[in-house]
RNA sequence: GCCGGGAUGGUGAAACUGGUAAACACAGCGGACUUAAAAUCCGCCGGCAUAACAGCCUUACGGGUUCAAGUCCCGUUCCCGGCACCA
């Protein structure tokens, strides 16, 4: 049963982690096929970008999803647990310019040593599906997807606006703006409007905002930001004619508000809109307004927090409805790529409205009214903005109108005139796939001058990626490379212009889980990836909430629609992990730029309370500010390497620890304190088991019978709590649970055998997703893989014993007037009037009740008796 | 700015459906064992007050509902995530 190896007696992580490791490795226990026989259960985990090596984000995700896999194998499930790599991405190109390595060389060694660690972290991943994004075999079928997508009309060409930095001449992510510059070159970031493929997520907005209500198993946060995101209002579309040179026109606007139009005193049009371009040819000032608003990052919380500004163009529109003249400005706030590009402005009754009026000087006009309010243009008040218990005022014939009939009428007397109708619009925008970028999917289309956008067709894919180019930080690497581009129309056989941008890389992350399936399928897709779809259980972090979730439920639905698929959603359960998060600390240079020191190179002083007064950077011994607690992350050097807990304390130490520290979906405060704690704690296990071996199992009959009903009690509840949280997904008390279980067998007289022999089985199959090395040797070590005919990762979870449970009398607690004063003790199905006398007999609470009237008795069973006097 | 979330002892946290606030740990303090150290084991450990008990207070802050509120409602502060080209 045992070999030399492990009869020594100390537990030694790094030897038990490589035997049970290279266990699961010989019996290949972790790669799984389709059966029939038993309910399938898909356990996924959002797929690392291979930076380089695992953070501590990397370790807590995978745990939590290993837990959650071998948990459900213990419960009779055919688990499957994939990995993969999403391996394009700017990193890639950042390391490439920096270090002059190749994209491909940087990411396929990171790729190797990540897939090191995590094997020795001891997850149950199936590794012969691993795929990597950036491999042709695995983005040959999304370009051969694109095709179909782009001739369904699901992919369109558009005008998109993007960050271009005039000294690189790159277009640059919204990451790489900083303050409105370009992170490279310094230069000031200006918007150019490109060609650009989009996917045409719109066309599902509906579909994905109602799907979300039947989502049950999703945290509700994640449904809700989704269902803001899509942003579904309800709404007039109308225009305001007008006359220009001559020429007859409308500039339509969009609104929710229709029962303010009659306040409406002017109209703000973004600085891209055709109003503003033609009025800027005779208007100096308005061009350089113009000019000044395409300075400046594309983001949106950038253009929301900057201040408002704006020019009026001189020009002036008819209001639909009184025909009256209102003036036309250019807002720097007004975005063109978003409904018209252009607003209607109600002073009085919306709040930006309201600021830019008295910035401008422009006209409030109130048109609603609230019984036992007064308005005034002096300062803005909340209520100015309400729909409820409002009527409209100053405003003809729709005065006294409520918010929905003024909506109604208004809307009907703009139908009318041919000037408006009721529309439902959406906040969601379609989704704009192209980057001007090398490290990614190539977009599979030629550019021909006779035959216009043409498809690459299906015998010419894969259109690969060139994998040995030099990077230089400028302009688009592919759009230089002429034995990339150069290439003859599909159709008519001329030279034509491939393609040069690739696809932004969340289109891979969008269908990955599929592939998974069927990684070999020489389709997209084959029937392996309808059998284990869809993703029962979906563990990542809650940063993804929005974007990835969102673009993969619509790519699935693209998917289906393609006739690829039966399922519209991805996903059935989703876990959004907390972050983890660290101490800052930096030093701020003269010009205001930081430099962030890692945690790990600080010494902190602490106050006699522990708090932390000071930090200093041990290399030079000089003080350090000390910054907020924020996501580990590259940028502010709060990484804390795992690799170092593995080293000394071993995989297990590390997936403890972490369980351990905090719930799966709260922010888990990294601290090398408590690791240490974890480590004791196995040792203690492991220490147990050697007791187990040396004494308890040589003493032990098969007949012997559990003694300590107290103890065995105690144990019971632990596992009934542990499967209660377990379902819950709450593992730091499952973890927590497994410490309570090993302090009652620590209790327990050694000659209770078999209390200990079921306690041991019980703790070891409980705590095994979680420490799974440890828990797999102390299981073959103490015999417990004959006694259960299994090894433990195929045991059968364990369940509580309803007899160990039963109580007969039970411990309730009295409190008068609420307040806790004394317990008694009372039989478990004592009647309501036993309990109730009980309690006002006790001896407790004679003081308290002495001269005073008893009022109400509240009993609650099981629990307590409150004595109102 | 907008959307979503969070705040409980020196620290991480627990408290099931509104019913004993602080389980389980970490750190600290005291003790046992030891020539000594490490390891291990035992005890104490929210605040005020007290010789000790009794008692009073306490879940970010201010109100409210209830026999009873960390939990529900209203308002506020601070922190975190996302905001469409970071992944």
């Amino acid at each position: 049963m045992t070999s030399a190896s492990h009869t020594d007696h100390k537990y030694d992580p790094a030897a038990v982690e490589a035997r049970a490791q290279s266990h699961w490795q010989q019996t290949r226990a972790f790669e799984v096929r389709e059966d029939s026989a038993r309910p399938k259960y898909y356990c996924l985990s959002m797929l690392p970008y291979p930076s380089g090596k695992l953070h501590m984000g990397h370790v807590r995700n995978y745990t939590i999803g290993d837990v959650l896999a071998r948990s459900r194998r213990m419960r009779g499930y055919n688990v499957l647990q994939p990995m993969g790599w999403d391996a394009f991405g700017m990193p890639a190109e950042n390391a490439a310019i920096q270090h002059n390595v190749a994209p491909a060389k940087w990411t396929r060694e990171n790729i190797a040593y990540m897939k090191g660690q995590l094997q020795r972290l001891g997850f149950a991943l199936d590794w012969s599906r691993e795929i990597a994004t950036c491999d042709a075999d695995y983005y040959r079928h999304e370009q051969w997807l694109f095709t179909r997508l782009l001739e369904k009309g699901l992919i369109y060409k558009k005008k998109g606006v993007v960050n271009w930095d005039p000294i690189d001449e790159t277009v640059l992510a919204n990451e790489q703006v900083i303050d409105g510059r370009g992170w490279r070159s310094g230069a000031v970031v200006e918007k150019r409007e490109i060609a650009m493929y989009y996917m045409k997520i719109t066309a599902y907005a509906e579909e994905l905002l109602a799907a979300l209500d039947e989502l049950p198993g999703w945290p509700q946060q994640v449904r809700t930001m989704q269902k803001n995101w899509i942003g579904k209002s309800e709404g007039v579309r109308f225009a305001f004619p007008y006359e220009l040179d001559g020429e007859a026109g409308q500039l339509w606007v969009f609104t929710t508000r229709a029962d303010t139009i009659m306040g409406a005193t002017f109209v703000a049009v973004a600085a891209e809109h055709p109003l503003a371009l033609r009025a800027a040819q005779s208007n100096p000032q308005l061009a350089a307004f113009i000019e000044e608003c395409r300075q400046g990052s594309v983001a949106e919380a950038d253009m929301e927090t900057m201040e408002k500004k704006g020019v009026a163009t001189g020009l002036f529109v008819r209001h639909p409805l009184t025909n009256e003249p209102v003036p036309v400005w250019v807002g720097n706030y007004v975005l063109m790529g978003y409904g018209e590009g252009a607003v209607m402005a109600v002073p009085a009754h919306d709040e930006r409205d309201f600021a830019f009026a008295k910035k401008y000087n422009l006209p409030i006009r109130q048109v609603i009214a609230k019984d036992g309010e007064t308005f005034s243009t002096d300062a803005w008040q909340p209520w100015y903005a309400d729909k409820e218990n409002v009527h409209c005022v100053h405003s003809g014939k729709y005065d006294g109108l409520a918010h929905e009939a003024a909506i109604d009428a208004i809307a009907a007397d703009l139908a009318a005139q041919g000037l408006g109708e009721k529309k439902v619009q959406f906040r969601l925008r379609d989704w704009g796939i192209s980057r001007q970028r090398y490290w990614g999917c190539p977009i599979p289309v030629i550019h021909c001058e006779a035959c216009g956008d043409v498809p690459v067709p299906d015998a010419d894919l894969p259109v690969r990626l060139p994998e040995n180019v030099e990077l230089t930080g400028r302009g688009s690497p592919l759009a230089k490379m002429p034995e990339f581009y150069e290439c003859t129309c599909p159709r008519c056989g001329k030279p034509a212009r491939r393609e040069t941008d690739t696809l932004d890389t969340f289109v891979e992350s969008s269908w990955y889980f599929l592939r998974y399936a069927c990684p070999d399928a020489a389709t997209m897709v084959d029937a392996r990836a309808q059998y284990w779809s869809p993703v029962d259980q979906y563990i990542g972090g809650i940063e993804h909430a929005i974007l990835h979730l969102l673009y993969a439920r619509f790519f699935t639905r693209a998917m289906r629609d393609c006739g690829l698929l039966e399922h519209a959603e991805p996903f059935t359960r989703l876990l959004t992990q907390g972050m983890v998060v660290a101490e800052t600390y930096y030093r701020e240079q003269k010009n205001g730029k930081k430099d962030w020191f890692n945690p790990a190179d600080i010494d902190v002083t602490r106050d006699e309370k522990g708090r932390i007064t000071a930090a200093h950077l041990r290399q030079d011994g000089q003080p350090v500010v000390i910054g907020n607690t924020e996501k580990m992350s590259k940028s502010k050097n709060n990484g804390v390497d795992p690799q170092a807990l593995i080293d000394q304390y071993g995989a297990d130490t590390a997936r403890f620890f972490i369980i351990f520290a905090a719930p799966p979906e709260q922010q888990l405060e990294w601290s090398d304190s408590g690791v240490e704690g974890a480590y004791r704690f196995l040792r203690r296990v492991w220490n147990y088991g050697q007791k187990m071996r040396a004494e308890i199992l040589p003493a032990h009959t098969d007949s012997a019978a559990p003694q300590d009903a107290a103890l065995r009690f105690e144990l019971h509840t632990h596992l009934k709590q542990a499967n209660h949280d377990l379902e819950k997904m709450q593992l730091n008390t499952v973890a927590s649970a497994t410490m309570k279980m090993l302090n009652v067998l620590e209790k327990a007289p050694a000659a209770d055998t078999a209390l200990h022999l079921e306690g041991f089985s019980i703790l070891l199959r409980v705590l095994s997703p979680i420490a799974p090395h440890l828990c797999h040797a102390l299981w073959q070590d103490c015999g417990f893989a004959e006694r259960h005919h299994a090894e433990l990762a195929d045991a059968a979870w364990p369940q509580p014993d309803s007899a160990a449970l039963a109580r007969n009398r039970i411990e309730m607690m009295i409190q008068v007037n609420g307040k806790l004063r004394g317990k008694f003790e009372v039989a478990a199905d004592a009647s309501r009037e036993d309990i109730e006398a009980a309690a006002l007999a006790a001896e407790s609470v004679q003081g308290f009740l002495a001269g005073a009237t008893v009022r109400k008795v509240i009993v609650v069973p099981g629990r307590l008796v409150n004595l109102v006097i």
